[in-house]
RNA sequence: GGCGCCGUGGCCAAGUGGUAAGGCAGAGGACUGCAAAUCCUUUAUCCCCGGUUCGAAUCCGGGCGGCGCCUCCA
């Protein structure tokens, strides 16, 4: 069974069948960059990267693009305010943006194209649906498409136009267009776009493009005709993609994207995020405050992309602990190998050792989960269940054959190039602090004396100083370990 | 009004026909000077009512409850 993923399009589970499995094409929606992007852009943007490493760790060559949209009314209006041109306004929130994926651990996708950077291209594609007769222009120089000449419209979305409220809320737009529900691909030039540098000549005349229209030449250009996969919000299914199906679709007559994949809106503390209930946190935010970005990307990637998930402290903190948990095996684990009998030379080859089934199980219970529409959270369970199971065999008395140290650590370390919780853990857990470190080594040296003089009172008070510093003390039969601990979670002082 | 999603232990969450993964929290125990970490034990009428079936959390019907989208918010 290879993977299969929910097509919008469709309501259905597919297989998954890339044209080339070496240069699989992937085109995801990204922020408009007009402010600093929240936690629930981030829950689809982790998303991203879950899918971008699953598809590597399963061989796959890619080629996956995100946009960035650098025009659009808001961001002219937030430009004009600032006095600025969009270029100039827009460019450090993507710097910001890019810097916050990085803390969260998500690798580089190939292509981060600016809306801005395609505006030729975008005029041709306009050039091509007025040619075709599915758009037409207006008196003050906007072009808008023409849904009635495409009947595929509302296929993504499963919208019947002739019902329903369609169109409604934009019945008093102030461009003029024949039909309520028709888009405009090209928006006539206003004086506030000039004072930022956000209009173009176009045959038709100056303006700028519509927002539909960004996306569709993005993604033809930069990965091609018919994307593999196209992602976005779950809130960008109409109008957006259905917009971007018409556009692309009416000018090449080609599918523009295989599968669609939408994922649902994140949640906060139960209730939906919005600036009115002034529940919008950013990751800026998380992160000013020592939220360690471990338990962020534990958080927002630990439900099913397509399910539920309500961000809260109260689950930071068990994503916390649970990133402890494997970080604490991984290294158990590590040590037991170290300390674990060479190889046998000319040993009769003993059968397969426990911990070495149970890393095949677990790798293969991974991949199933994740193979079922990115089933993530069926995918921690049988790691979690391998580092219970691991856990169990460290405990026995019988020493740990290599092998089974080495499977371990093979399957830590390959489950976590998809999941990517334990590398981001790790690094906060590294001291690189000189000073520290020897201070941590003097104030242990004080305590084990203290022990041995059996001054428990002191010995305690040793550790209730290091715990001061995030430092827990673990006492072994081979001496004191000690970590470093995450960043406590909701303790704003 | 249209389209769609969800309701599993204290919290989060897998499982979509053969009597319930996993994480966090709680209780008891082992280990420890005490801890920490770890292990063991322990906590589920799977929203309700019908139906199909030898058998349903899982399928069908009807309720009740929560939620999303319906023109520019990922």
């Amino acid at each position: 069974m290879g993977l299969r993923l929910h097509n919008t399009l469709t309501r259905r589970l597919e297989p998954f069948e890339p044209a080339d499995p070496d240069r699989v094409g992937i085109y995801g929606c990204g922020p408009t960059i007009y402010g600093h992007a929240h936690i629930g852009n981030f829950r689809t943007f982790l998303f991203y990267d879950l899918l971008h490493r699953y598809l590597e760790w399963k061989g796959y060559g890619l080629h996956f693009v995100m946009n960035f949209t650098d025009v659009d009314d808001k961001t002219i209006g937030a430009a004009r305010e600032a006095e600025l041109t969009i270029a100039e306004y827009t460019e450090p929130f993507a710097e910001a943006i890019l810097a916050e994926a990085d803390a969260l651990g998500m690798r580089r996708f190939d292509l981060y194209p600016r809306a801005t950077a395609y505006v030729d291209r975008m005029i041709e594609l306009v050039a091509a649906l007025l040619e075709k007769g599915l758009a037409y222009t207006t008196a003050d120089g906007s072009v808008f498409f023409d849904i009635s000449a495409f009947p595929d419209y509302g296929k993504l979305s499963g919208k019947d136009l002739d019902q329903g409220r369609t169109g409604e809320r934009v019945a008093d737009d102030e461009y003029e267009k024949d039909d309520a529900r028709d888009f405009a691909l090209w928006k006539g030039v206003k004086p506030e776009d000039e004072e930022v540098g956000a209009a173009w000549d176009a045959p038709w005349g100056r303006g700028r493009p519509g927002w539909h229209l960004e996306c569709s030449v993005m993604g033809m250009v930069e990965v091609g005709e018919t994307l593999d996969l196209h992602l976005g919000g779950e809130d960008l299914i109409f109008p957006h993609h259905e917009g971007e199906i018409a556009q692309s679709e009416g000018a090449t007559g080609k599918p523009f994207a295989r599968i669609w994949l939408h994922v649902k809106h994140l949640r906060v503390e139960g209730e939906k995020m919005s600036k009115s209930l002034g529940n919008f946190i950013t990751v800026r935010q998380l992160l000013d405050e020592g939220v360690s970005p471990a338990a962020i990307r534990h958080q927002l990637l630990s439900a099913q992309y397509r399910r539920e998930l309500n961000f809260s402290r109260a689950g930071l903190e068990a994503s916390e602990k649970a990133v402890t948990r494997l970080l604490d095996f991984r290294d158990r684990v590590a040590r037991a190998l170290d300390d674990s009998p060479g190889e046998e030379e000319g040993a009769a080859t003993p059968p397969v050792p426990p911990l070495v089934a149970a890393a095949r199980n677990a790798r293969s219970a991974f991949e199933e989960a994740m193979d079922d529409d990115l089933n993530v959270s069926g995918g921690l369970g049988a790691l979690f269940t391998f580092v219970s199971r691991g856990n169990s065999r460290l405990d026995e008395d019988a020493p740990l054959d290599p092998r089974e140290g080495r499977a371990a650590l093979e399957l830590l370390d390959s489950l976590d190039q998809v999941l990517g919780v334990m590398e981001l853990g790790s690094q906060a857990r590294t001291v690189h602090d000189d000073e520290l470190e020897a201070w941590v080594e003097d104030r242990i040296q004080a305590r084990s004396e203290a022990r041995k003089d059996r001054d428990w009172a002191r010995a305690d008070a040793i550790r209730e100083e290091l715990a001061d510093r995030g430092i827990v003390l673990e006492d072994g039969a081979d001496g004191t370990r000690w970590k470093r601990v995450g960043a406590a979670v909701g303790d704003r002082g």
